[in-house]
RNA sequence: GGAGAGUUAGCGAAGUGGUCAAACGCAUCUGACUGUAAAUCAGGUCUUUAGGGUUCAAUGGUUCAAAUCCAUUACUCUCCA
């Protein structure tokens, strides 16, 4: 017997919270229906948590349902308080303006916007701007108790930890009031999102509610589900490295960097983000991690990489990763970085080529790193800290450096 | 607008005149062991050299000596209006 939609959903683990499960049950089982996720472009990339909402976009829309996704225009000039202990810092509107287009065009690559069942791009500024502050307050703010709202996790935290303003009490409103304004133009019924927007997600059920018992309209029923937040084993929020957050754009973070960020996870999410970022029956899932993790491990980066930067770049990513690791250590298949060729051939600029490299921040840090072995030069490790790199190290005008065990980088001298 | 408290390294948090480049925890990096995993253990995390130089919100002052005392400014929080 073939399984229910919702419960293929539900046993890959997406389903966190739900207004009412049956209820949501009922709309994924049934008929084509309209959901929504909302992204803020709060930055001018997706990380790796917006990817995971998008997952499950597709997953949806893939049996049929209508996707939107919201770009928050508006709300992302206000800020969500949501899981922050500090305020978000304030971004201009320019900055706004610059990141909707850039996260538009990722939401693209992985939202299907054409075709039989097209998604439909949204921006919430659309018709937040336009409505003015009293009529916005007359309307929506009325049906907001603050008490309730400070009882929120999101709002709680900002009050204890440290002060909550007005500009983000508003935010709240906002987003409940996109649900209504969704709901009435392309009658959605159904917001995705991720647990950190529960509050937010269920306000706006409410506010719909409110307003048709004002309006002695007909009760709208308006559901939300949200997908868990992505964190390891170890409780901490999935996509942070050391370089920072963990971007699906290409140009912020390498499709090299995007690979071994997953390679390096613990063998204890390895089922969960199969299961996620992968079509991969479930059965057979298990099956792999119970049978050789390392392998399934291999498999699941190689998914995700696929799924974001595309098979080409999966395969070239997989093939350099195992060439370098698996002690063929050549320059070939390395990351690399271009520095000037002036460089070469002063006395001890090894260190200074590191520096203009980025391989480390300062000299002291190059100088403690080689103390401690950490950073070999074409496969030999550097014992002197005034090491000269000079022509005569260079192959096709690179070298190769290794840092720790597990950053590789070919440095090319631009001539 | 009034009264009070505060601002210390990536984060949390000690330190209230010299022994403070600043305890401790988290985070992070390197090494050992491994499987490019986890756990564990060892060492490191301002910069530059082995001589130092610049840090404790900012600026100015007191002092032989300041994160520590004083003044001004900025920001944050609590209570009152």
């Amino acid at each position: 017997m073939k399984k229910k939609a919702y419960d293929l959903i539900k046993e890959r683990g997406y389903i966190y919270q739900a207004t009412s499960e049956t209820e949501v049950e009922k709309l994924i089982n049934g008929e084509p229906m309209t959901f929504y996720l909302g992204i803020d472009p709060t930055a001018d990339s997706l990380h790796i948590g917006h990817f995971f909402a998008l997952t499950m976009v597709r997953r949806l829309q893939k049996i049929g349902h209508h996707p939107i996704v919201l770009i928050g225009g508006a709300t992302a000039l206000i800020g969500d308080p949501s899981g922050r202990s500090d305020m978000r810092q304030m971004i201009t509107k320019e900055q706004v303006i610059h990141n909707k287009n850039e996260v538009k065009e990722l939401v693209k690559r992985f939202v299907q916007t054409d075709g039989d069942n097209p998604a439909i791009i949204v921006d919430n500024a659309d018709w937040i701007n336009p409505y003015s502050y009293i009529d916005f307050m007359r309307d929506v703010g009325k049906h907001f108790n603050i008490n309730k709202m400070l009882a929120t996790d999101c709002y709680k935290k900002r009050l204890e930890e440290g002060g909550l303003t007005f500009l983000e009490m508003g935010y709240m409103l906002m987003q409940a009031y996109d649900f209504d304004q969704l709901n009435r133009d392309y009658n959605c019924v159904l917001q995705v999102g991720g647990s950190d927007q529960w509050a937010n997600m269920i306000a706006g059920s409410d506010l719909a509610r409110k307003l048709d018992f004002q309006n002695g309209a007909k009760d709208r029923d308006l559901q939300a589900v949200t997908c868990p937040l992505l964190v390891k084993a170890d409780g901490e929020k999935m996509g942070k490295t050391a370089s920072g957050t963990l971007w699906v754009s290409r140009k912020k973070t390498t499709v090299y960097d995007f690979y071994q960020m997953f390679i390096n996870s613990y063998d204890e999410d390895v089922e969960r983000l199969l299961s996620f970022f992968s079509d991969i029956d479930m059965e057979d899932i298990k099956k792999m991690c119970a049978t050789d993790i390392r392998e399934a491990k291999k498999t699941m980066a190689f998914e995700v990489t696929k799924l974001v930067h595309g098979e080409d770049e999966a395969i070239k990513v997989k093939e350099s990763s195992e060439a370098i690791f698996s002690g063929e250590k050549t320059q070939e298949n390395a990351p690399s970085v271009e520095i000037s060729y002036d460089l070469l051939n002063n006395d001890s600029n090894g260190l200074d080529v590191l520096v203009s490299a980025n391989i480390i921040t300062s000299k002291s840090e190059g100088r403690r790193l080689i103390e401690q072995n950490g950073i070999s030069m074409n496969n030999e490790k550097i014992i002197n800290p005034n090491f000269t790199i000079t022509e005569n190290n260079l192959t096709d005008n690179a070298i190769l450096i290794q840092k720790g065990k597990k950053v590789f980088v070919k440095i090319i001298f631009n001539k």
